[in-house]
DNA sequence: CAATATTGAATGATTATTCAATACAAAACT
DNA sequence: AGTTTTGTATTGAATAATCATTCAATATTG
């Protein structure tokens, strides 16, 4: 009996697993075509080819397109606030240095490259038309927006800054972000990541003056 | 004779006229559909309705939907152009306030609107794939970026400012600008365009401590 | 009466979605 | 152990909808 059912709990788990398998090959092919083709010329069959299952199947196990865009947009937002969220945490860090994390992991290639910008700003291109995509960008950026001014509060107190806010700060590095991010697609031999990290640090330098560890 | 040929000129003209009025409701209608239901749903026959001419027309008097497509964006960045040029050409004015003019410019009501900014955006997320709309966008902001650079070297020899370069500078605010459109998109309740150009301003200002036009 | 502008229905291509048919694997039964 | 049964996973061809493009027919203008 006990032998019959730890059998039957190991199928199971193995048939989950080929499961999300599926699921995953299905996320990273439609990543991918965005990435390759453009959000308007990906369709299910070059998702499904590129994840080397039907075409039926793609549809099937999502339900739809948009279900699978959605899913999509779903992992590249949870995986890039999983990046950031454990260097927040990080209470072991200076804070000043905890930014410079923050930086890093923002022009790193995992996180910066042109294939997942070309996903972002695709699916940002629709947000204003597609509620579903809105509410997942949206809840990403306030948790992230919100962490990094209590950041920011943190570093303008130590350094005695007071002619900028935390929230004007926070707001200028994210929306420099952005900008940054979008010229890495138009141009990336001049925009490198590099180049960008750079240039936000350099922000900071003008801000904290005094803080040697943005020199 | 002359009155002969007079009139035939401005019959020309008039024939002119009416082709290029027909020629601007359409790009106008494309503009508006972008705005109203995203590039990915914008199509012919959508726009045919809001310019009001039948769908084959429309298709026939720009040959193709790409082409009414880049005419589109062709059509906005040399509207953007000319508000910039005429700042940047602007001698009798100071560098700073001609600076404050191109951040005014950039986050005013006519540049800075969410119909606007969600068409940059449809076209920009597809820069990657179609040539010729990064054609047309990287060119408009070459010239942007060298008319800003020899801006703010201007201003930074004056106010003897060193520890950042114009280049870097520039690349900044034009990066800051691009994500605050991004953001005027997302939530405009918050971002609001005076908010945006706040900023900018405030960014300047820690840059260039000293200037007062940026208190 | 030309000549030109404009229409709108027809065409063909593309694509998401469905679903009956098949492959496959695990379980039940000789 | 081998065979059959059962249930699930996957396929791929058929369907129906959408859309850009074409073009013969019609309207408009000079």
């Amino acid at each position: 009996m006990v032998t019959a059912s730890s059998k039957q709990l190991a199928s199971s788990i193995e048939k989950n697993k080929e499961i999300s398998i599926n699921h995953q090959k299905l996320i990273d092919a439609t990543i991918e075509t965005i990435a390759k083709r453009g959000l308007a010329d990906t369709t299910i069959s070059h998702v499904a080819k590129q994840a080397k299952v039907s075409q039926g199947y793609a549809n099937f196990r999502f339900k739809s397109k948009e279900n699978l865009l959605l899913s999509s947009l779903q992992f590249l937002s949870d995986e890039y606030k999983k990046s950031w969220q454990k260097i927040f945490e990080d209470e072991h860090l200076d804070p000043v240095d905890r930014l410079l994390k923050i930086c890093e992991n923002d022009f790193s290639k995992k996180i910066a490259n042109r294939n997942k910008i070309s996903v972002w700003i695709a699916f940002y291109s629709e947000v204003k038309f597609r509620p579903s995509y809105l509410s997942v960008c949206q809840k990403q950026d306030e948790i992230y927006l919100q962490q990094m001014e209590k950041l920011i509060d943190e570093i303008n107190t130590k350094a005695n800054q007071k002619s900028l806010s935390a929230i004007e700060i926070s707001e200028s590095y994210h929306s420099m972000v952005d900008g940054l991010w979008q010229r890495i697609l138009f141009d990336p031999k001049i925009y490198t990541n590099e180049f960008c990290k750079s240039l936000i640090i350099k922000y900071f330098k003008s801000i904290y003056q005094n803080e040697k560890k943005f020199q």
